[in-house]
DNA sequence: TTCCGGGATCGAAACGTTTCGCTTCTGCTT
DNA sequence: AAGCAGAAGCGAAACGTTTCGATCCCGGAA
C-alpha cells in the first residue's frame, strides 16, 4: 500500500542507496534533493520504521515503569522526561505496575519484547529483582526518585536527597521554637519514605530533642491515613506544635485534620508539607513546602539515558545525580515569638 | 548478538516455518514442543519484534495524545486504557501536546513515524485539523472526552454526557431552594465546559429561574483563577448561595475562596464540585461532586480501539459511547430548609 | 495391498530498509 | 594534457521474521 524507497527511487532515477542517505540526512545534489522530496511528496511516501529498525537495531523508543501513573508527582517527572526524549526523536512506552511489585517482571518482559532501546525506572520495592533480565540484554536503565541499594555502583540514578530535605524541614520548625514535631511518613518499606524519615531523626537528634515515638506515624501515603493519623496524634495530651507531612496526600490528610480539630494552621499547630508547588501557592494559608525539582529530575534523567544509549560511552562509569529539594516558605508555619510554645 | 529463530532451527533440527508456527501459538508435535523450549532457554533467545512487525505490518503499539500528562483527570483515564490495552498486547506511547494545539500534528507525525497501529486522541482544541493526515493512512483513532464535531460521524468517540451532568447538578442545587447559582465555567472554547455551561443554563431556565450573567465566570480551568473569580461573585451585592465548580481544579479554588471570605460551606454557601472522588471524601465536609467514570472511560476507548484495529470490523459504524457522570452527595450542600434563603 | 486425507514439517520468497565496497564524475593541480 | 582527490551515486547483501505452496508420513478405508 504505502510508497516504499524502491518507489521514490525509480520515480527519481535515481539508485536506493541515494534515497537512503537523503532520508538519513545526508548530502546530496541539489536537483536530486529537489527530485526526491517531489517524489515523496507526490508518493505520501514515509519510512518504514520496522525496516529501519531491523537494519539498525533501534526502536528509537524507551519504556518507562511506575508504581502508578495516577499520581501527579510522578506524572510531573515523566512530563518533562517525555518533553527531552521526545525532541531526540525517542518515543515513551509508559507502563504502570498498580503498586504491585509482582508486576514488574511482567511489564519489564513486555517493553523487552516491544525492544525499547533503554528504561527509566521508579521501583515499587527496594529489590527491583525483575531487573537482572533486563540488565542481562544490556538494555541501559536510569533509576529515578528511588535508589536500589544493590545497583548503586552499576546504574545511573537520580535522586533527590530526601535526608537532607527532611533534616532541614525539621531544622526550620526547630528553629522556631517547635519542639513536639508530628512526622507523617508514608512506609517504612520505601526509600524515600525512610529517607525522609531519618533526616528528621537527625535534626531532631542534632538539637539534642527526644524522639517520641508516639508523633512518628506510617499513613502508607494516603490522605485518609494522615487524617487519621494526624486524629490519633492529638487525641492523647497535648499533641505536637507542629507537623511535617512527606508527601503531598499527606499533607492535604494533615490539614483536613487539623481543620476538623479545630486547630488553625499556624496559629495552633505548625505544618510543612510537600510537593505540588502550585497548589500550596493557592490555598490559605499559603502552605510551606518541600518542592522538589520535578521537572528537572525529568530531564536530567533522560539525558543521562540518551547518553547512556549511546554506543560510545557505555563505559562511562555510573552515575547518581542527587538532587535539592527546596523549601518553599508559605505562611503555615509559625514565626517566633510562638504563641503556643511549651 | 542475540539468537535468531534460525539458530533454534539448528539446535532442534527442525524448520524455520515450525519454530515460527509455535512461536505463533500453533500446534507443533510435543516432542519438537520440548525440543524447542529447551533452546529457547538455553539460547536465551527472544523474538525480535523488528522483523515480526516488518512481515506483519503491526507495530502492537497504540498512540496516546493528550494537552496535559500531568492532570489528575487525564491520567486517570490512562490509568485504565494502558492496562486494558497491555492485556492484549499493546504498547502505549504518550505525548503530551502541553496543551498547545499546534503541537498536535507534530506529535501525530511522530507516532505515525513511530507506526502505532492506532490513536486514542484527546483533542486541545475543537477543530483537530492535524488528525486528517492521520486518517488519510487509515489509522484507527478514538476520540475521548472531547468530541469533535466534525468527525462526529467518522470516528469512534468516548465521551461523557456534560450537558446532562451539568443540568443535574444544578437541578439538585434548585431543588434545595438556591435561586442563585454560581458556575466557574472554564474556557468557553472547550467542549466540555461549554457543554456544562449549555446544562447549567437549561436547568435554569426550565425552572424559570432568571440567568445572571455575573455569576457566570471563565477562569481558564486554574484553582488560581477560581479564587479569584469566586472573590469577585461576592464583591458586589450579595453573591450566590451556592456555587457550580466544573473540574476539580475549579473546585478547590472556589473552597480556598469561600474559607477566606469566612463563608461556610454549606451553612453560607453550597458547593457542588468535580472529580476526584477520593479527595472529595476526604474533605470537611465531604464534597458534593459529580464524579465521572474515568476508570471505565479508559476502558471503553480501549475497547473501541482494539476492535477497529482488528481487520474484520474496519467497515463497523462509527460509535459514540455516552457515559453518564454520577452526583456523589457529601455534605457540601445545604439540605432544606436553607438557612439563607433569600 | 493400495489409496487417500490430513497433520506436521519444510524451504524459499518477501517485507523495506541500511550499508559496504565500488564506480563514475567533476574540477583542480602539475 | 595527464593525473588525482573527493564527492556523489550505485547495486547487492543482509537484518530476522512470516507465510505460501509443496512434501512427507501415518493410519484407516476400500
Amino acid at each position: 500500500m504505502g510508497a516504499t524507497i524502491k518507489d521514490i527511487a525509480e520515480k527519481t532515477g535515481l539508485g536506493l542507496a541515494t534515497i537512503s542517505k537523503y532520508l538519513n540526512g545526508g548530502h546530496v545534489l541539489e536537483k536530486n534533493q529537489a527530485a526526491i522530496e517531489a517524489a515523496i511528496d507526490e508518493l505520501d511516501f514515509q519510512v518504514n520504521g520496522f525496516a529501519r529498525s531491523l537494519k539498525t537495531h533501534h526502536s528509537m523508543t524507551v519504556g518507562v515503569v511506575i508504581p502508578q501513573l495516577d499520581n501527579l508527582f510522578m506524572t510531573s517527572i515523566i512530563t518533562s522526561l517525555e518533553e527531552t526524549l521526545r525532541a531526540k526523536g525517542y518515543g515513551v512506552l509508559v507502563c504502570d505496575t498498580s503498586r504491585m511489585e509482582s508486576r514488574e517482571s511482567e511489564v519489564l518482559n513486555f517493553l523487552q519484547q516491544k525492544m525499547v532501546d533503554g528504561l527509566i525506572f521508579l521501583a515499587t520495592g527496594r529489590e527491583a529483582e525483575s531487573l537482572n533480565a533486563v540488565l542481562n540484554r544490556r538494555i541501559p536503565v536510569v533509576l529515578i526518585d528511588r535508589k536500589i541499594e544493590r545497583f548503586s555502583d552499576t546504574l545511573d540514578m537520580v535522586l533527590l536527597d530526601n535526608y537532607q530535605a527532611a533534616f532541614d524541614s525539621t531544622m526550620y520548625l526547630i528553629r522556631r521554637g517547635h519542639r513536639h514535631i508530628g512526622i507523617l511518613a508514608g512506609s517504612p518499606e520505601v526509600y524515600t519514605a525512610s529517607e525522609r524519615l531519618r533526616g528528621y531523626c537527625a535534626a531532631l537528634k542534632e538539637e539534642g530533642i527526644p524522639i517520641e515515638e508516639e508523633l512518628i506515624r506510617f499513613t502508607g501515603f494516603t490522605t485518609e491515613g494522615s487524617y487519621r493519623e494526624t486524629l490519633s496524634m492529638f487525641s492523647r495530651g497535648e499533641g505536637p506544635t507542629a507537623i511535617f507531612a512527606t508527601n503531598f496526600e499527606m499533607t492535604l490528610g494533615a490539614l483536613l485534620a487539623l481543620k476538623d480539630l479545630g486547630r488553625n494552621v499556624p496559629e495552633d499547630v505548625s505544618l510543612i508539607g510537600f510537593d505540588n508547588l502550585q497548589l500550596a501557592r493557592a490555598m490559605q494559608p499559603a502552605l510551606t513546602i518541600v518542592s522538589q525539582p520535578v521537572r528537572e529530575m525529568g530531564v536530567r534523567a533522560a539525558a543521562l539515558l540518551l547518553s547512556r544509549m549511546q554506543p560510545s560511552d557505555t563505559k562511562r562509569p555510573p552515575e547518581t545525580v542527587m538532587m535539592r529539594a527546596r523549601i518553599v516558605e508559605g505562611a503555615s508555619v509559625s514565626q517566633p515569638p510562638l504563641r503556643a510554645m511549651r
